[in-house]
DNA sequence: AATGAATGAGTCTTCATTCAT
DNA sequence: CATGAATGAAGACTCATTCAT
């Protein structure tokens, strides 16, 4: 009997050590993957600085793509869902709120992990499709969901003039991109202080007011 | 310490045939490194596309970072100056015209090659600092510059009124990016057709005049 | 920056056979760099001699320079120490005494092993200058200090006045030196019959006693 | 016709400019080889130090092992010869005539390329055997004989009672190698000063004459 | 003669993965 | 389950030598 048997992708375990070995795991390869990148980081690295045996690696995960995608899932998860309850701060100004709301979304996408993920899927983007969904699914969808929600109900109560929520959801989204993100990105240098970000979501929030207000 | 003669970056060859050997290496490079990135392409990949002996590649280029790196400056020369000369197209409609230069925007930035060349500097920010120097340089800066000065243009005219010309250029190019371009980066699935890029063309015009028309 | 883990220098295995393998893998880098030097020995051969493959050699070694190190070690520790005990032979005759130590030295100093050494330290003396530490400490340090004692003892006893005994011990190793050895160190065509050895031995006792005797 | 001919090693060339470039290419050479080593020295960096195109290297010398011989016999002729006129010095006084030769010995000898030399030969024993057979010829047979002679007319002259002479001229050659000559063949750190060299040479004449005054 | 691009075998080293303990 | 030694394929790079120009 050659088979073996697939692991599954490590949470569901009985043993209290074994998940925490699991998470270890995970925790090491996170970092070095983005630092890195996927192809740059060696079991070896994971496994010294996870303080476990390279044989270990392969009891918890198929392989390195497994471990690797394993990563990245559970970084979406627990990173990106910040996002999701980005908006709806129960602002009596429309402005403001719009202004805010560009703010968080700025200062969550700079941040070093949220770039990092990022660019994994960008790099990795022909050899692991996934990523992208899943970045996308965590990520960016619950966003733009919670800012068509909310863009709906200005809409219903006479605030904004909407033709394609969805879109204009997207354009919200895609305009709080602008000079900081993108570059950022790039690792390009940009001004990063909270100024720079108040004047970016200021704009966004005039732009996107002057596009949809009554 | 061995002393290695330092080729000199290929163009300056005296004989032809060297020139043309040195275009087929760079040419194979790209194909490559655009398809894999940078660590997935080998050496002996390259020189077996480029129909080479793997020593002759040494020949030409220090090394894989050196070759990586005039790859990636040539590709960025020839391709990207197109960016160039997009707007100014003379139309008597600003709306039109803005529509179109959208529309060129994103018909050129979702061009396989394109996409291929912001996925590498955005893979390799960490351990290629200056390729987005010179994606920026060859790409964004020249586009913008075009856009900034059409936009003065129309502002001294008064068609448009802007009081911040280089943030509007950023702007305008930042909302190209909507939906379409930036899945592409992902490679999520998009519609790509030239209805499709008109529908994000046009709303990127309408939303452009409504924030800066008089 | 890749991170590796470094190997103990071998000896410090727990398990049997991860011993074995290490000793058969210096065994045979021994053979081969006392055969060939360093830099035509390739790392592929040892593998090949010693019947591992090439990736093991650096599971025990962290690369080339220090498996050769390590082998310089181990080879000076237990083949030089012979050296050590050489003189203090209890004869009642200085003359003979001081004849088969010579002797005895001569035949130990012409052992293709300890020739090999000593080329290897020639040889490599820019780029490993620590072997001659080795070498030194290992081989000649301790015939000298084994020598001095000895004649420290007879200078005590009357029957050699040493002014500089260090000094004497050195000049009695430097004239056993003469002819055989010197020419056997640069593969010279030279007599080593056990004749020709007791005639040089004999022409440095003699020699020695008319320096020193009273 | 397929069979290509062979260069003279050189010197024997008509043209000015081609021996010139000769003479460059050995001096390139020898300046690498003594530093580096045979096999540690690549034609390229003969090439590239003295000016020339690789392929030239191939008008002049076979291979490298050729240049490498050739190298090693101009060196030997020219460097060495200095040896040969040691000793003879018109001193009235023997005992001071000894000092000075063993000091001029010892002097010549650690001269950093008659050090580079002696480790060449060392270390391609095995791969040159005929470098030993130079070196003796240039270097150590003139010395022996010279003083060889030398003592053979003090010996007549009833200053020195030698039974075999030629045994006596080494013996002497091999004292001279005490301490200095030694340690810096194997890079040893050691005290070259004037003082020094006296203090070994002072000695190697007071043995020499208590072994062979009447 | 001189050049320097081309070659391809060979170098050291890394890596993901397996398996006996 | 955990370990870590073993593996062999693959990586980047070097080098002596040749040959068309």
């Amino acid at each position: 009997m050659t088979q073996t048997e697939h692991p599954a992708p490590c949470p569901p375990r009985n043993s209290k050590a074994a998940s925490r070995k699991c998470e270890q795991i995970l925790q090491s390869a996170g970092q070095l993957f983005l630092q890195q990148g996927y192809e740059r980081t060696s079991m070896s690295q994971i496994a010294h600085l996870a303080g476990v045996s390279k044989g270990s690696l392969y009891n918890h995960f198929e392989n390195k793509a497994d471990l690797f995608t394993a990563f990245f899932e559970e970084r979406s998860r627990t990173r990106l869902n910040t996002l999701k309850s980005v908006s709806r701060a129960p602002q009596p100004d429309l402005r403001t709120a719009l202004r805010q709301a560009a703010a968080t979304i700025i200062t969550l996408m700079i941040d070093p992990e949220a770039i990092g993920l990022y660019r994994i899927v960008v790099a990795e983007a022909n050899e692991f499709p996934n990523l992208a969904d899943t970045l996308w699914h965590y990520g960016v969808s619950r966003t733009l969901t919670g800012l068509a929600d909310w863009f709906a109900e200005k809409h219903a109560g006479g605030q904004l003039v909407i033709s394609d929520i969805d879109l204009a959801a997207e354009q919200f989204l895609t305009m709080c991109q602008t000079r900081i993100i993108h570059r950022c990105r790039l690792s390009l240098p940009v001004d990063t202080s909270q100024n720079s970000i108040d004047g970016v979501a200021t704009m966004v929030a005039e732009s996107f007011l002057r596009m949809y207000a009554p």
